[in-house]
DNA sequence: ATAGCCGTTGCCGAAACGGCATCAACCTGT
DNA sequence: ACAGGTTGATGCCGTTTCGGCAACGGCTAT
């Protein structure tokens, strides 16, 4: 089903190899046949689509132009191909995802693996990337749904749900601060605290209510991985910080305990959201998990409210 | 710039005009060269796109996906020749607007006037249908911008906006109801009307109205053509029915007044949207002077209202 | 039956495509 | 400064694809 003229697709591998050799080698053909299909299709345009340094070529703006046309083309195609496919039946397809690691521990293994259980025709590709990354993935059209902290996200995206979940502490069963119901960041900086690298957006949520804090607290250990920072508070070595959303299997165990975060009375929110490329209709399969995703969320959003109400 | 396999536009001609053979006069080749095409993309997708009757061709479901994809790719191919023209400041295109004839009095005169008047390389092709035709001609891609009665809409189309006008008689400066303020259905059919043909929204929004009286109207004159019908009411025939958007300038040299509908103490309202293919990223161009439509039409509705205050 | 339109097919020349070998320009490590 | 590797571009040539012409069979309306 190669009914596109192949200089669109040499121009697609082009750009993401950010060579042409290297995007012959992905295609199987010869390096001179891309070069070729670029020139004829800069010739047409009547302007370079790419910078030719050195190493390798960099898109112009007019490149840029052109790479998003081609992506909403490719994309489209692939929901035709999927809308075709489903009306014999074979409800097959990929998706791919990018997300942050708070998703990793229970909500998308549970969701992919029921939703696998019901179509498993249906495959998946995750990749787990900083908040900015995920966007930056789903913008270059290497991803066809995103879960990212709730930035401001650029006009090529589009914000399907936000959902915000309470900021908390997390400690091991057996730590002093474990029997309270909330606590607030004072509290927490009496004791050792584990606390995000720069790179995970938990560090911006922080940091701001830490600066304003007037004594500073003794560093303790430093993470970027929210995997780690819950191994590390579930061993007793401190208080972590993160969402409820990353540990919830620890939490059956019994070995954590979450505390939603008090700052002078009101929740310290953190907003997750769920991202699509805007210029795009998402095919069939691809956007009845997005609805579940969304859904599942949602209820997990509810959930979370009902058990730590605002008046606590 | 042709950078799109031949078997995309050639399908995309057979499917306007039904056709292999209108297709191939249009395109200025041979019918040998579209059939085999149109051919070699049924191999490919695995399955026939064109049902052939005796006369012509038809879509298959099939081929009304493709159809749907194809669309996509030469309307956003639009949208990128646009952005390249205008990043060397050839702001030039063409808008194909579908609406119906309430706005050809003045709403849409004075509006592409004005806007031809900042950017004259914009043409404009223009074509006046019922509400009806006017989504289907959008569906279809034969047109840009949509301006229909707010029927409801099929998913492919967005509403970008929803416009809300008082449905009034239209009389002569001379006729009795001339200066009353507002009038009941009733008070209009005491005097002869000029009623709309089904094939005009108008007939449906007073249909329902006419069938709750006890008496039915004796019958005056009726005509599908709103012009027709307002410079008969100009000329003392009768009491005409539209929205003050259609009598701009006969209402200006005071040959005719506008009389807001009152039904039982509530306005009438006539709701008009403006309607985009959903799947789609519009031209710099476009999207500008659609910004503007939406605008001015704002505009007018506000004024209306001030003018006729609902509590009167 | 005839005339007109329809889509399809065989044939052939023209254009486009891809592979191979080669070139000049550039970066990198010594 | 020099050699080795990599980059994209180009000339040559066989293969594939495309398009025009003419003819064929199917269908409709007169």
């Amino acid at each position: 089903m190669r009914f596109h003229s192949p200089a669109i697709q040499y121009f697609h591998a082009v750009r993401r190899t950010g060579s042409i050799r290297a995007a012959a080698r992905v295609l199987n053909v010869a390096s001179s046949a891309v070069s070729r299909q670029i020139l004829k299709l800069e010739q047409e345009v009547g302007s370079p689509l790419f910078e030719r340094n050195a190493r390798g070529l960099t898109l112009t703006t007019v490149g840029e132009m052109l790479a998003r046309h081609v992506m909403n083309v490719l994309q489209d195609l692939d929901r035709f191909r999927s809308d075709v496919a489903s009306l014999s039946g074979n409800w097959r397809g990929s998706i791919s995802i990018a997300c942050i690691e708070s998703l990793t521990e229970s909500v998308l293994p549970e969701l992919i693996a029921s939703h696998r259980g019901r179509a498993r025709r249906v495959s998946f590709t995750l990749e787990v990337k900083g908040s900015a990354d995920v966007l930056e993935a789903l913008s270059r059209g290497e991803a066809d749904i995103g879960i990212a902290m709730a930035l401001r996200h650029p006009p090529d995206l589009r914000q399907v749900a936000l959902k915000r979940f309470r900021l908390g502490a997390v400690v091991a069963r057996e730590h002093p601060l474990a029997r309270r119901k909330t606590v607030t960041l004072e509290q927490c900086l009496a004791f050792p605290v584990i606390n995000a690298l720069p790179e995970l957006s938990i560090y911006h949520l922080l940091q701001p209510l830490i600066a304003q804090l007037s004594e500073t607290p003794e560093p303790a250990i430093q993470a970027n991985s929210i995997d780690l920072m819950r191994e590390l508070a579930a061993r007793g070595v401190g208080v972590a910080f993160q969402t409820q959303l990353g540990i919830g299997r620890l939490s059956r165990d019994s070995q954590l305990v979450f505390l939603p975060l008090d700052n002078a009375g009101s929740p310290v929110w953190s907003d997750l959201g769920i991202y699509v490329r805007a210029e795009r209709t998402l095919p069939a399969y691809t956007e009845s998990f997005l609805q579940e995703l969304v859904r599942e969320l949602g209820e997990r959003e509810r959930r979370e409210n009902a058990a730590y109400p605002q008046t606590s």
